[in-house]
DNA sequence: ACAAAAGTGTTTGTTGTACACCCATGC
DNA sequence: GCATGGGTGTACAACAAACACTTTTGT
């Protein structure tokens, strides 16, 4: 069975960098693949598009095929299109960034695909195709849009204390921040519930936890609020 | 002659969303369809994409056999992939926007293209498959980006007035600025030219024309300088 | 002389930045 | 009692915003 067409047709692909955030580093989901070409290299998780699927779609079927990871925040990145940039054929690709907690997530990775890992971006190993200035252009994307866009949340557990929320913005934007400023501009926004809760079971005094309040968030950017760190 | 794959292949096309600024308004470059589906109507210029092309040379080239446009600013807005958005398959677009200068292109478009017309953003035509939402898309991406990138100048003449400028912003953010601040920023950033030239043929008095200089832009921009309106 | 737009400074309020100490808790 | 991070305020500088009049030129 194959399906013809009057012209030829790039084939199309999407390809996701999944960020996550540990206690050291900014990390990235890879997958080592399979079969050729590059196999036994790392690369992006992704895959072909299906007829009659968008392709956001696919990127979320592919990711869970490959990771195991499912309910992410996930965004358009780019489409990548040099017709050089798969060795076999002219291959598409709309790539998306992916940011997911990983302190929920690690286990599935694991468990889901033996083949997955997380490296972190200061130490990527070669990787297949182009996919080296895609993870580059997602990483560049993230630091862009994290300093105006409440996305930063997304890397972190529902309720966390604010050290961590500063510890996601110094390590993206790989420099320290003032940590009285910091809480000053973030809690002058209001767009964080003070919970009643501490945190537990470390070895000194345990900070408040803090929850990000989309639908506060979302009520103060439609009257033109912007959010900037 | 057709060409077979194994695996059904969703069709690829890139179109593009031409901006133009004139005296009155910020204007979009349709082209009336000769074929269907939508025959008659008006869409954004574009077609598909061919193998072994890059996806931004699509978008060239056809909007050059479209409108006789050529050598325009040009830049990937966004991917849409819905698989209803062409009634007669899964077509897969890749958006771009671009932006020119009316002033020298005015002409071509007219004796290259008898069914290109130029349409005042606040009153387009209903349009063919899901170009209203590409439209609105690169709309809205170009009232953001004018703020933080210099892509103002490409839609002006290389030597232009300060007013024509200010213009151009306040016809893109659709609010009015104030003079005096206005010039204040924009001259204290450094990146514009004083020319010695003066406006000809104006019925009052000549204002100064600047030029951008995109190299002292691009240096600046390398250490770590950020433009902003 | 009138119409049209060019050109120009100052004041005020707001926001960003720099900076250091005491407190609570677990070990 | 010591180590670790939690939590807090102030002073200064930089930037944004508001605002009005004189000058030049063409008709």
């Amino acid at each position: 069975m194959s399906y013809s067409y009057k012209y030829a047709r790039p084939a199309v692909t999407a390809d996701c960098v999944v960020f996550g955030l540990d206690e050291e580093d900014l990390k990235v989901l890879l997958i080592q693949r399979g079969i050729n070409p590059f196999k036994g290299q790392w690369a992006l998780p992704g895959g072909f598009a299906r007829v009659g699927e968008a392709l956001e779609e696919t990127a979320r079927r592919e990711l869970e095929e490959e990771t195991g990871l499912t309910e992410v925040f996930l965004e358009q990145l780019y489409t990548f299109s040099d017709p050089k940039r798969d060795p076999r054929e002219h291959v598409v690709t709309v790539a998306y960034y992916a940011l997911v907690k990983l302190s929920d997530h690690k286990v599935h990775a694991a468990t889901d695909a033996r083949n997955a890992a997380w490296f972190g971006v200061e130490d990527i190993p070669p990787l297949a195709f182009d996919h080296d200035l895609i993870l580059k252009t997602a990483h560049e994307r993230l630091r862009g849009k994290i300093r105006y866009q409440p996305i930063g949340f997304e890397l972190l557990p529902q309720r966390f204390p604010l050290r961590m929320l500063q510890a996601v913005y110094e390590k993206i934007l790989d420099r320290s921040l003032d940590k009285r400023n910091f809480r000053k501009k973030i809690l002058g926004m209001g767009v964080l519930d003070e919970l009643e809760e501490i945190e537990t079971d470390v070895s000194h005094r345990a900070a408040r936890l803090y929850r990000f309040n989309k639908k506060k968030y979302d009520r103060m950017a439609k009257r033109g609020f912007n959010f900037e760190i």
